[in-house]
DNA sequence: TGTACATCAGTGAACGCGCGTTCACTGATGTAC
DNA sequence: TGTACATCAGTGAACGCGCGTTCACTGATGTAC
């Protein structure tokens, strides 16, 4: 924190903040190791000292993204609850991460967050992933479609983060994103169409277009 | 296709042709005016005659791509189907197009598919808009919780395309990609848990994680 | 507690390169008559 | 069918700039004794 002294004292946590300030205001293509140096005060070849290249650190903030998801899940996915729950908890934490950490989210799922090559980020990436595999294959029991229904469940997860991080949906606070993707997620347990009574209807239907934030409706089945 | 004139002919197809192949290499953050004019064969001035920046050729590949997936739906949707069909074959058509065009895709729905300065590429985005909102409107009917499930819907389809072309799920060719979009969408219709009988079963269950390519399905209601 | 020394993090100047952009030009095309 | 002329698309040379990268350096930190 304090000015004007020779040795920064965290300079790769500056050059992280950094990134993520810069591809916030002008996109990813705005990262230069240049404007790094330039926005966390340091001359021109400091940033060498710990990353060789931008490429370097966004892979390390994509390294980090995996990191926190996986302790958000942990924190967030009662350990006790029905294994059904479980996995729903996790989707709905997977949002509810989308909406605080969008650029950490892009950097996860874009190419970068496909580089095999570096050991920390594709580990990370590893347990996150077993993680999920674990939680399916314990919610979803049954060989009929299984591996269908799993896919139909991540696929609407990994699509309302995503309609948050791309900007189709309007941005929202983590509340209402979490409210949201229960309720959405709600809809894929019972079905598309209501079967008889229209399940427990409730006074809502505010906002205009596709973007209303409709939370709380029905519960899954177990 | 003649090469040693003078005139290209169609420089500018050419270049956004150019911009493709590019993308598809080295990332859209390899897009420059220079090497779109090596690509295309081309003087280094000769791309200012078409585009006036880099971003041009990306929001004009984002325009292409919706008036494309906008052509798709027509062809594929059956206006005499019942409305929920409908809906589910737009839902379906764009996973397909998501397969067979992932650089358009992520063009039209990354940062410069938000471009609402470019005329061209604002209105045929509000045609598509506008057209899965009529669908969506004729097949979801009932207000409890409608946007909800209308919401549900997308995101699923949205999640889908978004897997393929993130490489998350393996590539897949578009008659594979349809018949797992297919069977994903029939997933949501019937409800993640299967309600007295298993969904008439079929001895599939094929290949390793989460990228079993299950085709066919139940079918939705209605 | 003090001293010597090794290690390390950041400096700042330097360099070459490729990119964006401009511009007077030239070759080709199309059209008026 | 031919000629003159306007318009247009692409040329190629030029320029300034910022970026990536290197490197001898210097100030700070930590540690052995």
């Amino acid at each position: 924190m304090a000015r004007e002294r020779y040795h920064h004292g965290n300079l790769r946590r500056a050059l992280l903040d950094a990134a993520l300030a810069i591809v916030a205001e002008d996109g990813v293509s705005a990262i230069t190791m240049s404007a790094l140096a330039r926005a966390a005060g340091v001359s021109s070849g400091a940033p060498y000292r710990h990353f060789k290249s931008t490429d370097a650190v966004l892979v390390a903030l994509a390294a980090e993204g995996w990191a926190r998801l996986l302790a958000d899940e942990e924190a967030r996915v009662d350990p006790d609850a029905p294994p059904l729950d479980q996995f729903r908890q996790a989707g709905v934490t997977t949002v509810r991460f989308a909406v605080t950490h969008p650029i950490h989210f892009r950097l996860m799922f874009g190419p970068i967050g496909r580089r095999l090559d570096d050991p920390d980020l594709s580990t990370r990436r590893a347990e996150v992933d077993a993680r999920t595999a674990a939680l399916a294959e314990a919610a979803l029991t049954g060989d009929a479609d299984r591996e269908t229904r799993v896919l139909a469940a991540q696929a609407q997860v990994y699509g309302l983060a995503r309609l948050f991080v791309d900007g189709v949906l309007p941005a929202a606070d983590a509340d209402t994103a979490e409210a949201l993707a229960h309720a959405v997620t709600g809809v894929l347990g019972e079905g598309l169409i209501p079967r008889e009574s229209p399940v427990q209807s409730r006074p809502d239907a505010r906002n205009q277009s596709s973007a209303a934030a409709t939370p709380a409706s029905g519960e899954p089945g177990s």
